[in-house]
DNA sequence: CGGGTTTCAGAACGATCAGTCAAAAACCTG
DNA sequence: CAGGTTTTTGACTGATCGTTCTGAAACCCG
């Protein structure tokens, strides 16, 4: 295995980290860490799997995340800022709240049924999960689930034309938990066609089309 | 541990099986696993913790149920029998849809938040999870998954009140979809007035009431 | 070219994992 | 009571688990 330096000279004021310089970012091995998880859950995936899909030491591992409780948790973290955040990014409720979540949904789908080796949510179908057994885990999965219902219910404050029985925070509950159970269907393996129809026709029941302007 | 026989004579006409008796029943054996698959998911039950709940020698598990994967899919079997069968008797397609579909978020609600211990849904939370590292799990899965759909959409049929819009098996998915985030739900801790209200929503959302007669 | 520092590489650790074995115990039939 | 059958019991196995340790390698600075 040869060695390849990340870089040579990138900025001449800022100086290299001593000591021997790492094969690997943490970019991209907490990607493939997060693949692992994603694709195979957090107990199944055992740490001689994880070094190898990651292509570091195991020593390197625990000295970088600590434990494996630490890797998943940054495995999670990475997940939401390189994967949900583009997705979530949808809800910016500045514009119309029916094409918003039409776009929310279409990205989410994307996502959990883009590549068939990590089928599903890593936050709905993993962390949710691994959280029956650690309490941390526990928090960070109802901060992420808390997160979604927020940006969805700001989404649809911006909506005039609800019916009068919608109560904004428990139809924002309502798409909230038409989400997670779509990547459930996913990560079973529904296809794709099947979840946006299904996507399709929740929006059109929760959020009446405005009418032609 | 002193010797409780199961039963004494119940049947003249019933022999007793040959060999020493069994100390508890295939039942109480497979509540008990169930129960820790439920809490803890596919992985993260050990043997050892099975074994200690269930009260079962190690060996007699073996020869009973072959492997840890034959307990849990007999474990799964039993879930259906004992817990899922009331919640979808409610599906019954005889009466008002809408009434039969509130009473089976109101049993599949107190299903997945009534136990603290075993939060959520066996088949959407665990066995979604053991799906992904096993083929003959991921089967199950679609089977029951479907199961769901196809009992909602013989409900919907007697419906006749439903806005032009809807397609019934894309509406059926609508609501599976809902219910199985509701149990994702329930497992993170929400609460289960948070989540009937939502169900009610979701309901009045997908079926429109009838108008009084 | 030597210290200092950090990562790499892989062996090694005790613990625990799923699964097995052999013998004693508890029933039935005859 | 003797022979047959099945379950219980607890010790046992090899493999794998998460984690740690020891050196050597690769960089910077002076």
């Amino acid at each position: 295995m040869s060695y390849k330096p990340t870089h040579s000279h990138t900025a001449a004021h800022l100086r290299r980290a001593p000591g021997r310089p790492r094969l690997s970012s943490d970019q991209e091995v907490l990607d493939a860490a997060m693949r692992c998880f994603w694709a195979r859950g957090y107990e199944a995936s055992s740490i001689g799997w994880l070094t190898d899909q990651m292509g570091l030491p195991r020593a390197s591992l625990y000295h970088r995340f600590g434990d494996k409780r630490g890797l998943f948790l940054a495995s999670v973290e990475h997940y939401g800022i390189t994967r949900t955040a583009s997705v979530m990014a949808n809800l910016s409720a500045e514009g119309d709240a029916r094409a918003e979540i039409t776009g929310f949904f279409d990205a989410m789908i994307d996502l959990v049924s883009g590549d068939p080796a990590t089928r599903g949510c890593l936050v709905a179908c993993v962390l949710s999960e691994a959280a029956g057994t650690d309490a941390q885990f526990r928090e960070v999965l109802r901060h992420k689930f808390d997160l979604l219902e927020r940006k969805i219910l700001g989404c649809l404050k911006a909506q005039k034309d609800l019916r009068p029985c919608q109560t904004l925070p428990v139809t924002a509950a309502v798409l909230a938990a038409t989400a997670r159970g779509l990547a459930l269907s996913a990560r079973a393996g529904t296809p794709a066609d099947t979840l946006r129809a299904t996507a399709q026709m929740a929006i059109t029941l929760t959020c009446p089309a405005r009418p032609q302007s």
